[in-house]
DNA sequence: ACCATTATTTAACTTTTGGTCAATAAGTCC
DNA sequence: GGACTTATTGACCAAAAGTTAAATAATGGT
């Protein structure tokens, strides 16, 4: 009673009868309903955080909290498989692909990039999970950082270089590292704003201003990129 | 036993003794208890978050759960004073002060505010408070934002369009403001990695690189200010 | 139409956890 | 040293929440 009845409640009919009829049970075939429980769970452990109760995401599904443990041995368990999920099929290879695009200049690849990465990673989902898990757990947010750090890092300093006119053999310097960072942490403080302080973004009236936004700081990135570090 | 066993348990001593002997009970005046228990409430919270049990709260302090209830009436009310606590005693109406200081440069304004402001809020409970309360109850995080929005980002605006040479007098628009917030976010990133993620900031050897690094930012951000709003 | 399988529920157990209250004892004042 | 105040504890409660086991019934195969 004290939670939102937005249950999809598919399969409670005739709830408010007289002689309440005994509901509907239907059954759905092993994969698909693990599917679905998954699907959910990431949904609503991204809003509750993981110490979310499971009465309430059974709830959501309108199925008994007991019959998660028809499919997951333990909260633990389904926890572990929603992380799987989010950040392992968040990362896209393509982005090195595009980073390593011989036809682009690095300001177009640099945009290009940022674009995609804030479309794909800045959602609901993706940046309350990284942070919950962040908060909780650096074990499970280390393998995303860890791809970031081993495959994008070093080629969008590659790209910095090539657009500074810089020689791009020897190892990026902690300060061009930090200065990336920079721009990084302004990208992704625009998930942070939106889905964890709950903010409007500035200028969201129009559909391709956030792109603008980006653009505008990949620009700024670049540009003084070439002043600071020559 | 599943927790660290870190606590100071300053009261129990001949814990182990044969027969055990009834622990000396330290009495202290009720102001200082209850500075003691705020203090390390604010320092618990942070950590575990405001799902956090009382047990595991006063475990630390060497005192039972149920003495909490002799200074806050519930649970809640503890954690509305650690926020309050938090929240407003790190603000600094210095910093309106120093953005309005006529004898200054506006660049030599930022880096200054920057420096300070990430020093002051850039810490352990702070950031983590502010994103534990963020995602669960927007209300709090936005009392912090306020302040930010209505006192702040205005100066800083001024003062950047006082470095690009601009006029001062017509309300910021929301590219500029957004621009601002892409080195606000970049530099709140530094305290997201070093408190959320627990990753080491590089170069943190020499004790100025940090502020070499917010300088960086700041620099860049008023450079391309130049250019991108003439 | 029946049977076997297994998805799903019902009931119950256990631990956790915020909260209450009466009993205990450490200081303080005379 | 005794009385008084009140900081502190121990026993206890009720609801919350993860987990288990047995009962029920939907579905597919024959």
């Amino acid at each position: 009673m004290r939670f939102t009845e937005d249950s999809i409640s598919i399969p409670n009919q005739a709830e408010n009868s007289v002689d309440s009829v005994a509901p509907i049970r239907r059954r759905m075939s092993t994969g698909e309903r693990k599917r679905q429980i998954l699907d959910r769970a990431i949904q609503f452990f991204a809003k509750h955080g993981i110490d979310g109760q499971l009465r309430n995401l059974t709830k959501e599904l309108g199925v008994t909290h007991t019959l998660l443990y028809h499919y997951f041995p333990t909260k633990d368990a389904l926890i572990q498989e929603v992380y799987k999920e989010v950040f392992e099929s968040r990362w896209k290879p393509e982005w090195e692909d595009l980073l390593d695009d011989e036809s682009l200049t690095p300001e177009e690849k640099l945009n290009a990039f940022y674009v995609d990465y804030s479309n794909t990673v800045l959602t609901y989902d993706f940046v309350r999970i990284l942070i919950f898990s962040g908060l909780s757990d650096h074990s499970i947010s280390d393998r995303f950082f860890e791809l970031l750090r081993s495959r994008l890092l070093p080629r969008l300093i590659r790209e910095t270089r090539k657009y500074c006119g810089r020689s791009t053999t020897t190892k990026p310097t902690q300060r061009e590292l930090e200065f990336l960072m920079g721009l990084h942490g302004g990208v992704f403080y625009i998930g942070m704003r939106r889905w964890i302080y709950g903010q409007a973004i500035y200028a969201v009236e129009s559909p391709n201003t956030e792109q603008e936004i980006i653009r505008d700081r990949v620009q700024s990135y670049l540009h003084s990129a070439k002043s600071l570090f020559t």
